[in-house]
DNA sequence: AAAAAAT
């Protein structure tokens, strides 16, 4: 079939790989000298034109060994109106977004045109950038075929077509719209396909669409990332016992945390926890789908910067947003598909870093934690803390909201949220250091990376994949109900239905990173 | 049991 590659990336620069001046100034201006292994086993290929099947989560540098190539590429020739000479497919607003702030960074010394075309945000201002002609067209599948079918774009002159993320794709039943935008291409076009894992029906896909890829993988060395701490915390089922004993798990951890995930299951919970948190006085924000577009951008931005210290989010957020040094995720409840798991806790340990989480346990949710257990290849230890003393033994320092005295423990479901606020919100000490002493062996830039070929968990894939597999039923699109999460510090539910203008938040200067941002468990095996 | 994405 193929001959197997092995690439010692700490041999190679990024001046080796073949990129342009231009491109490789404005990656030197980023401060990176030192391609990830999926950078430097892709970038080359892809520059010559050749069609890459690159096996790799975010986190792995995986947006920039598409978009320094691809910068590279678009050197030559110009864009003409309607017609994008390259299309980045992304299946969420945020990924896409983050692309574009990509193609920025490293596109600094071209003058390219970029279009974003996504969801929840007006027409005009797209449509303009396409009559311009983009030269970087990024988009979520639903708003690019909207474009398309009003006339308004023409993909007949892409030359250069990035799938990223497909499995996710697959998830969000995205798999038919990908097809017919794939079908609308030339298929002398350049294919860049992206997935974290291959599951049938992506394989198919990648046998329809992709021509003699050249397949890069950056996997997984074992099960579990050795530098995330993974626990799991026993608690009652009833929402007000979960949220306590979160609370208590926040305060349990908090020395060491310097901000937090927490991931729910669904929308109306990521609500009211977030409202729940906020009467607490945690510092927390709110992410999810239904949330309007600015209210997205402008809460990510926040936490991104510091400006927030916990943020309640749906698992629109579990995967590829790359927020470097997050120390901590909560899943306030069980992914209910195993693989959500591994994306939601691979938001922290980034870059190397250790990175704890906690998974927030119920009786019910015993058959969700085997099918991790499962996948993961590893029994996940349970939280021997005694979260019960946490707070008897503080004060009050935190827990604004405290019963009253000889009130019953539990009177009705209003629970919590209906307590008065016991007093003004105190600042809160922020940003304690997680502990340096914890972290394990890091990889950076500057330090090698061992290369090797894993041949040791096959077993542990396989089970891997069928548990994937099993855990990958059809899904059909549920029906949006009209609940938007408030804004920060605005702790009522907002439905009013005239929204606020919606555009994207432009000053979002989150890191864009990528050799900073290599796991050390990572490993690569590149086939040529 | 959900979420995401086009209006």
């Amino acid at each position: 079939m193929s001959s197997d590659t092995t690439i010692a990336p700490e041999a190679l620069t990024f001046s080796d790989l073949g990129l342009s001046p231009k491109v490789l100034s404005a990656v030197t201006d980023a401060g990176y000298t030192q391609p990830t292994p999926i950078q430097a086993g892709a970038i080359p290929h892809a520059l010559l034109g050749k069609d890459i099947l690159g096996i790799a989560q975010t986190g792995t540098g995986k947006t920039a060994s598409f978009v320094l190539p691809m910068l590279t590429r678009l050197e030559k020739g110009r864009a003409r109106a309607r017609m994008p000479r390259t299309l980045i497919l992304e299946p969420t607003r945020e990924l896409a977004a983050q692309v574009e702030e990509n193609f920025i960074r490293y596109g600094k010394n071209h003058k390219l045109n970029i279009a974003l075309l996504i969801g929840g945000v007006s027409f005009d201002e797209q449509d303009k950038k396409l009559e311009r002609g983009a030269d970087v067209l990024i988009a979520t599948p639903g708003r690019l075929l909207d474009h398309r079918e009003r006339g308004k774009l023409l993909l007949n002159g892409v030359e250069i077509l990035v799938i990223d993320e497909a499995d996710r794709m697959l998830d969000m039943g995205f798999i038919p719209d990908i097809e017919r935008i794939c079908e609308m291409i030339p298929f002398t076009r350049q294919t860049l396909f992206f997935s974290a894992t291959m599951p049938p029906e992506i394989t198919k896909l990648t046998e329809k669409f992709l021509h003699a890829p050249v397949r890069v993988e950056v996997s997984k060395a074992a099960s579990a990332a050795t530098n995330i701490i993974q626990r799991l915390v026993k608690s009652g089922s009833k929402p007000w016992d979960k949220r306590e004993t979160l609370r208590n798990l926040m305060k349990a951890e908090d020395a060491e945390l310097k901000n937090a995930i927490i991931f729910c299951n669904r929308k109306v919970e990521v609500s009211e926890l977030f409202r729940s948190l906020l009467k607490y006085d945690f510092d927390a924000g709110a992410l999810h789908g239904d949330m309007d577009q600015r209210a997205r951008m402008q809460m990510l931005a926040n936490f991104r910067d510091g400006k927030l210290r916990y943020l309640v989010a749906s698992d629109v957020a579990a995967r590829g947003l790359d927020i470097p040094d997050v120390s901590h995720v909560f899943n306030y409840d069980v992914p209910i598909h195993a693989e959500d798991y591994v994306h939601r806790i691979g938001r922290t340990g980034r870059a190397g870093r250790s990175g704890k989480s906690f998974t927030i346990a119920t009786k019910s949710d015993t058959k969700y934690i085997d099918a991790i257990e499962r996948l993961i290849g590893n029994k996940i230890e349970w939280h021997d803390g005694d979260l019960s003393t946490v707070v008897a033994s503080e004060g009050g320092e935190d827990d604004a909201p405290r019963r009253g005295k000889g009130a019953p423990r539990r009177a009705g479901r209003k629970d919590d949220d209906r307590k008065d606020r016991g007093g003004e919100r105190k600042p809160r000490e922020r940003h304690a250091k997680h502990s340096e002493e914890a972290a394990p062996a890091t990889v950076r830039e500057d330090q090698p990376v061992v290369a090797e070929v894993e041949v040791a968990d096959i077993g542990e894939r396989r089970a891997r994949k069928d548990a994937i597999r099993s855990e990958n039923t059809e899904r059909k699109s549920s029906d949006r109900n009209e609940q938007r999460a408030p804004e920060r510090g605005d702790t009522r539910p907002q439905r009013d239905s005239n929204r606020p203008a919606r555009h994207r938040q432009e000053d979002n200067d989150a890191t864009v990173g990528f050799g900073d941002d290599m796991p050390a468990f990572m490993r690569i095996v590149a086939k040529v």
